[in-house]
DNA sequence: ATGACTAGCACGGCTAGA
């Protein structure tokens, strides 16, 4: 089973991009952020065309997140108050809408669009924090019930230096503070690893890059759209890997496709009954 | 130190992104 993750900066502004990389990739999940569109206005036929089934959470203009699948939709959960229904908290950080799951194939799939904070001295910045706070509680919640998990999204986070392209120059700013990288940590704890570092532990690979300063011409780009696989996924996963390519499409997404590669379901011969294969 | 680009909304410059 292979899942993605894209923040496409608009589902239809990229719409024709999208459905291009799907055809031509055929990943079983798609997990999108900043779709940026009402749910009324969302493009599901596009995608139904291509085989696959919608969930979404939208607004006007603003964030919103969508699970596209070739597998069944189960169980799907809208914002942090899906599972936290009577903490207000939840409820006034639901206003943005960031967060999104269903359960696919057995898996749950946690799509996210973590807050930009804007800069430390914005308001924004503790909002981020009391964002990734919150999820901290939700996700508690969510591994309490025991399926295999997979958390991606835009986490608006480079968690360590070799995430960045100028660690000297932007660790301690926004998307490299302490504080956010102590949050996301915290809320990892030794459950959830991160898919890509599984199989790549060097800088100098990206999945966003500033449409601003040339940054993709100079390959300036930051690694802050992530994976995360608990620990019964992790076993299963073959590889995973960012789809570069696409930040230098005409009129691109400011990010790249992440891909992950699991097998799954997992074979299950090892162990079992023999008797259950000749019933 | 600042701004650079891009998208949405709406049609003029804002907000927001990261």
């Amino acid at each position: 089973m292979r899942i993605a993750t894209w923040n496409v900066n608009s589902v239809r502004t990229r719409l024709e991009q999208v459905t291009a990389w799907l055809a031509a990739e055929q990943p079983e999940v798609l997990c999108l952020q900043e779709t940026k569109v009402a749910d009324a206005l969302f493009p599901h036929d596009a995608f139904a065309a291509l085989g696959y089934a919608t969930a979404i959470s939208g607004q006007k203009a603003y964030n919103g997140v969508a699970i596209l699948s070739r597998l069944p939709l189960e169980d799907v959960r809208l914002g942090f108050a899906a599972l936290l229904p009577s903490d207000p908290v939840a409820a006034e950080l639901d206003e943005q809408k960031r967060v999104i799951s269903a359960r696919i194939d057995g898996v749950r799939v946690l799509d996210l669009y973590v807050p930009n904070g804007s800069s430390l001295t914005s308001d924004k910045y503790p909002y981020k924090l009391r964002w990734l706070a919150c999820l901290q509680r939700y996700l508690t919640l969510q591994q309490a019930e025991g399926e295999p998990l997979v958390m991606l999204g835009d986490f608006n986070i480079g968690p360590e230096e070799r995430d960045l392209h100028d660690p000297e120059r932007l660790t301690g700013g926004i998307m490299a503070s302490e504080a956010e990288r102590q949050a996301l940590r915290e809320l990892l704890g030794d459950q959830l690893h991160d898919a890509f570092r599984l199989f790549e532990p060097a800088s100098g690979h990206w999945s966003w890059w500033d449409y601003r300063s040339a940054a993709w011409e100079r390959d300036r780009g930051w690694r802050i759209d992530h994976i995360y696989l608990d620990d019964s996924l992790q076993e299963l996963a073959t590889g995973c890997v960012i789809h570069r390519a696409v930040r230098g499409n005409e009129q691109p997404s400011d990010h790249a496709p992440v891909v992950v590669n699991l097998a799954w379901p997992p074979d299950d011969d090892e162990g079992d009954d023999p008797e259950a294969e000749w019933p």
